[in-house]
DNA sequence: AATGCGGGGTA
DNA sequence: TACCCAGCATT
């Protein structure tokens, strides 16, 4: 299934657009700032990618803005307890990238001297930094001309090519295309092309008149760009059932734990739950106490749909192992994950 | 090559 | 509701 187009991936019309058209982000450099020899700043671009992978810009950037208020060097981040990181994460979602953050931290510092290596191929072996993020801060700080395909790069070479088959199965061969058209302004130009991606060729409204790729997209020409990326099929998303038990001492402190160092929500703080499986059963309570029903939390996950009943209770001290005891007005400091500040919630707890 | 891994914005 | 987002590590 080769690619074809009559027209070659115009990098300069990209670029021209992005000149009038770049969007102002925290971690970004202008491109009217890069004309002048303002660099970015490695570190920040690296704290940017991480945080964007797989989330939307509206998510990340609060994040990013905290973070580098707490941390503004790699050195700060390296110095900085990792609970520390997974408590400022909370809520980003997908903690393997704020533990795998810190383990790159501390490993620039080690063995970098607290400086980023420059090209793509040393950057993928830090812990956390695979092809696209790699190949980001190698384009972006660095212009190493090497092509930068992200989410919505799949989509806009999907479209310009009227790619036949799902994106995954002709990766590849999109990265060679791209590969070829990178110009002299790597950073600039993949900056670009993910604007582009973001604004005028989206998910759901493609905006082909006023695009500067239109040209040569195939997807434009036939008329319809939404076709594009074909779907592959999709995975139903199975139902789990539990309970969460919420359990208060006399003085209304909040018993928390922390969760298995691997798998889900690794080594993020809940409260004590039931095994969750397909069907509800009973609820084995952690301690006999007097429990109180207090309504039902639903949480969708990437892969399954998550109903929790939620229990609370005022249990005595002791009789409980391996978590601490938390102020409610403090449960904002703690590394909760979303679902267990909704089932916090449900026992009538800010979160 | 396929799977596990969050959470929110948006239509 | 369903989709999708500046993907990576593991198997």
């Amino acid at each position: 299934m080769p690619l074809s187009s009559p027209h070659a991936l115009d990098s300069s019309a990209v670029l021209a657009w992005y000149d009038l058209h770049a969007r102002d982000l925290p971690w970004r450099v202008s491109p009217a700032d890069r004309r002048t020899g303002v660099k970015p700043d490695p570190y920040k671009i690296w704290l940017s990618e991480v945080m964007l992978q797989q989330t939307t810009v509206a998510a990340v950037k609060s994040y990013f803005v905290r973070f580098t208020s707490l941390w503004p060097t790699v050195f700060d981040l390296a110095n900085a307890p990792l609970d520390s990181v997974l408590r400022e994460w909370a809520g980003l979602g997908y903690y393997a990238r704020a533990r795998n953050l810190h383990a790159c931290a501390v490993t620039v510092v080690r063995d970098h001297g607290g400086v980023f290596p420059t090209s793509s191929v040393a950057l993928q072996s830090l812990p956390g930094i695979g092809a696209y993020t790699s190949a980001a801060i190698a384009a972006i700080c660095f212009d190493e001309p090497v092509a930068v395909l992200d989410g919505n790069l799949d989509r806009v070479l999907a479209r310009y090519y009227a790619l036949s088959v799902p994106v995954r199965d002709a990766k590849e061969q999109l990265r060679a295309a791209l590969q070829v058209a990178v110009p002299h302004r790597a950073g600039d130009f993949a900056q670009a092309m993910m604007d582009l991606g973001a604004t005028i060729c989206a998910p759901r409204n493609a905006s082909c008149l006023i695009c500067p790729l239109q040209p040569g997209c195939m997807a434009a020409r036939e008329g319809n760009p939404l076709l594009y990326p074909i779907k592959p099929a999709k995975a139903e998303r199975p139902v789990r059932k539990g309970h969460a038990f919420v359990m208060l001492d006399a003085a209304g402190d909040v018993y928390l734990q922390s969760r298995p160092g691997k798998g889900l929500l690794a080594g993020m703080t809940e409260v004590p739950t039931s095994e969750w499986s397909a069907d509800l059963v009973d609820p084995i309570y952690p301690l006999p106490a007097n429990w109180r029903h207090r309504g039902q939390v639903v949480h969708i996950f990437t892969h399954f749909r998550l109903e929790l009943e939620v229990w609370s209770a005022v249990v005595p001290p002791e009789g409980l192992d391996g978590g601490w005891w938390s102020e409610p007005a403090l449960l904002g400091g703690e590394a909760l994950p979303t679902l267990f500040r909704k089932v916090l919630a449900a026992a009538g707890l800010d979160g």
